[in-house]
DNA sequence: TGCTTGACTTTAC
DNA sequence: AGTAAAGCCAAGC
């Protein structure tokens, strides 16, 4: 079981329609303040790979993150949120407010 | 083996 | 509010 995998098996769980950041991701695999191998594992996720929802992540600013070695699949990314329901803001942003996964809800309030 | 880089985050000016 | 710096760990060279 390598750290990745933890990685993999968190985004993996993560319900269509919604996303969850970087950090997030690393805290829920036991990985607390270790985000950016987060976004490293993903980089080393193929994009046409549907096994993964690497779509599903995004950082802590509720935007795409971008590289120079994306070319386009950050696009790619935006297109497949906004085919499940996910809107952006003016400014090309996500609300996390609204959208951010809620893995252990247990208290129901409201 | 050792140094640099990177789909990040948080805290501090 | 936008910018800067530090912390983190695996991969590539």
């Amino acid at each position: 079981m390598s750290t990745y995998d933890r990685i993999y098996d968190i985004v993996r769980q993560i319900p269509p329609g919604q996303v969850a950041t970087y950090g997030q991701i690393a805290e829920l695999a036991n990985l607390f303040g270790k985000a950016r191998l987060v976004g490293y594992a993903l980089y080393q996720v193929a994009p046409e790979d549907t096994d993964i929802p690497w779509h599903r992540v995004i950082n802590a600013k509720g935007e795409i993150s971008q590289s120079p070695h994306r070319n386009g699949s950050d696009a790619w990314q935006r297109s497949l949120l906004e085919q499940e329901g996910v809107q952006f803001g003016p400014d090309h942003k996500i609300n996390l407010r609204d959208y951010r996964w809620q893995p252990d809800r247990s208290v129901m309030d409201a």
